[in-house]
DNA sequence: AAAAGCGGTGCATTTTTTGCATCGGTTGCA
DNA sequence: TGCAACCGATGCAAAAAATGCACCGCTTTT
C-alpha cells in the first residue's frame, strides 16, 4: 500500500544500516531515499536516525517509531484478513514461534488437521529458542509463540500454559528403563546427553543438580532433540525431553519414564502472544484451538 | 502527517456522509477527494463506503477501516508524546470521559493538583453517560472512562472499581435527616426528585423499588445532578447522588445518608480504558494517579 | 418537468517526488 | 600522509502524481 511506503522505506534503512545501501535493496535512489527520511523526522517532529560515519543508526525515538510501524503494518493486514472473512472465506496466514519439542508430532499433526478444515489458511513455523520467540512476537515476526519456559514474560501475554515435567529418554536395554522412579541422581551417574544450556531442560536439570549438589556431565551437548533422540539408540544413555515432543501413546523404540518432581521441577509450555496486539482472525481461532487441545490432552 | 491526510479524508468522508461535502470541509476538490478514496479502496483490495444516491456510507469493512485509522493516529500521537518524553519534560493532553458525579469535587481537584505538577500537560473533560462514555474510548475521542455502573464492558478494560453506595440528599430539616438507616421505602415514601431513566442510580433504584413492589414517583425528573443539588433546598424532598459526588467530609447544607444496602444494591465507579490499547504517557500515569487516590479514599 | 445533489471521469495544470551529479566529511589502508 | 572508498546532504532538471475544472449520467426533491 501507498501510504506505508515511508515505513517500509524506514525498516529497510534500519535493517541495512545505511541509506545507500537501504536503497539500493529498495530500488531507489539514495537521495530519494535521504529525503523522505528528512522529510518524515521534520513531520514527526524529532530525528529518528542518528548519523554516525558509517551510515545510519535508530535512536531511541527511532526505536519507538520502528515499533509504531511494526504494530501498524500487521494491524492492517490484520484488517484486510478480517474484511476478507466478511465475505465468506476463512483465508489467512498463521505465523507461529515454537521450541524444538513441537516440530516432530504436535505441531505437523495440529496444523494439517486445521488445515484439512481450512485449506485457506497458510503456516510459518519458526524454530527459537524461548528468548528468540519472545523477541519475534514483538517484532511482529510471529503472531503466536509455543515455547517452554519462555524468559522475560513482559510484552508476552499468557493465552494458555501447559505442565510439562522433564522426561527422560531411553533405549528399553538400559538399566533404568525398568525403575519404578526416577530420581535425578540415578539420571547423572548414567552416561546422558544434554541440551545446550539456553534450552530450558538443561537449565531446570542444571538447577536441580546443583540443588542436589552434584554436577552434570553430558558426554554430548547439542542444539537438536532430534540429534538426542537418535543418539540415545546409538550409544546406551540417557536422554530428556518434555510430554509434547514425544507420541503420545507409546514410544517406541524407546522408553521414556518422567523425572520425579521431587527432583526436577515441573516446567510449563506456554502458548502466547504479543501483551495487547489484535491478533488477525486466522491466528486468534487457531490459538484458541491449540489452547482446547492442550489443554484437554493434558487435562489442565 | 502527509501520510495520514488519506485517512482524515476517509473520517471526514465517513463523518459528512457525502464525498462533496467533506471535500468542501477539507478544502479541496470533490474530484481530489473521490479519486483519493477510489485510489485507497484499490490499494486496500475492498470497497470501504458504500454508494448511495444522497451520498457515501461506510460499509461493514469501511467501519472495521475506520477503527483501524482512529487507533494508528491515536497511537502515533502516543508515539509522539512518548518521545517528547524521552526529552525530558511531561507534556501531553489527557482526555477523560466521566460521569456527572465527578463534576463538583472529584475531578477539578485531581486535575488541579495533577496539573500543579505537570504543567506541560492538558485536560478535556466530557460528561457523557455510561454508554456514550464507553463509545468515546473505542472512537479514541476519549483516553479514560471514569463512570458509575457502564452497561457494556466489552472493549472497557477496568483500571479499578470503587463501590460507591446510593447516597440520599436531603435538606437538615427534612423528616428523614435524622434516621439512623435509610430504607427504600421510606424514599419513596416522601416527595422524591430522580435523575433520568438512562443514568445509573435511576437504574438501581427502579431495579430495587421493583423488587420491594413498589414504583418510583418523583415529582421532578431531570438529567442534571446539579439541578438535583439545588431543588432539594428548595422544596423539601429527597435527592440521590454517590459519595464521590458529594463533599468529602460535611456536605452542608445537606444533609446526606446512604440507603441501606439491604434494599439497593452498592454501584460500582469504574475508571477504565479502551481494551488492548496502549495509552499516552500522560494519560496512563494520571490514570495511575486516580486509581490509588480512589482506592486510598474509599479503602478498596 | 425542472432543479438540486450525488459520484464518476477526461484533460490540462500544479505540486510532489525522483534521479543525477556533486559536495563535504570520515574511515581505513597503503 | 595521502588516497580511495563510503557516507549523508543538496541543487537542479525530469518524471510522476495529485489536483482543479468542466461536464456526464443518475436519483431525489420540489
Amino acid at each position: 500500500m501507498k501510504h506505508l511506503q515511508t515505513f517500509h522505506l524506514i525498516e529497510a534503512v534500519s535493517r541495512a544500516g545505511s541509506i545507500r545501501k537501504a536503497a539500493e535493496d529498495m530500488n531507489i535512489t539514495a537521495s530519494a531515499l535521504n529525503r523522505r527520511i528528512q522529510r518524515f523526522e521534520s513531520e514527526f517532529g524529532s530525528q529518528i536516525f542518528e548519523r554516525l560515519s558509517r551510515g545510519v543508526r535508530l535512536n531511541p525515538a527511532g526505536e519507538l517509531v520502528l515499533q509504531h510501524i511494526r504494530s501498524q503494518i500487521s494491524d492492517l493486514i490484520r484488517v484486510q484478513n478480517q474484511v476478507a472473512d466478511l465475505s465468506g472465506e476463512r483465508r489467512g496466514h498463521i505465523s507461529i514461534a515454537c521450541s524444538q519439542a513441537l516440530l516432530p508430532y504436535f505441531l505437523p499433526i495440529e496444523i494439517a488437521k486445521y488445515r484439512a478444515e481450512h485449506p485457506g489458511v497458510s503456516f510459518s513455523v519458526n524454530v527459537r529458542d524461548r528468548a528468540q520467540a519472545e523477541e519475534e512476537l514483538s517484532t511482529f515476526a510471529s503472531d503466536l509463540a509455543l515455547v517452554f519456559e519462555p524468559v522475560h514474560l513482559v510484552d508476552f501475554e499468557v493465552i494458555c500454559a501447559i505442565p510439562q515435567p522433564v522426561t527422560v529418554l531411553m533405549s528399553p536395554d538400559h538399566p533404568l528403563a525398568g525403575a519404578d522412579e526416577i530420581r535425578l541422581r540415578d539420571c547423572l551417574d548414567y552416561p546422558h546427553i544434554l541440551p545446550t544450556t539456553h534450552i530450558a531442560i538443561r537449565h531446570l536439570i542444571e538447577a536441580s543438580a546443583h540443588r542436589l549438589s552434584r554436577t552434570t556431565a553430558p558426554i554430548v551437548e547439542t542444539d537438536s532433540f532430534e540429534f538426542i533422540r537418535h543418539y540415545v539408540l546409538q550409544e546406551n544413555c540417557l536422554g530428556f525431553q518434555i510430554p509434547i515432543g514425544l507420541k503420545q501413546d507409546s514410544e517406541r523404540p524407546f522408553v521414556t519414564k518422567e523425572i520425579s518432581s521431587k527432583d526436577v521441577p515441573v516446567g510449563n509450555l506456554f502458548l502466547g502472544q504479543l501483551k495487547g496486539r489484535t491478533l488477525p482472525v486466522a491466528s486468534a481461532r487457531f490459538a484458541l484451538r491449540i489452547a482446547a487441545i492442550l489443554e484437554e490432552r493434558f487435562d489442565v
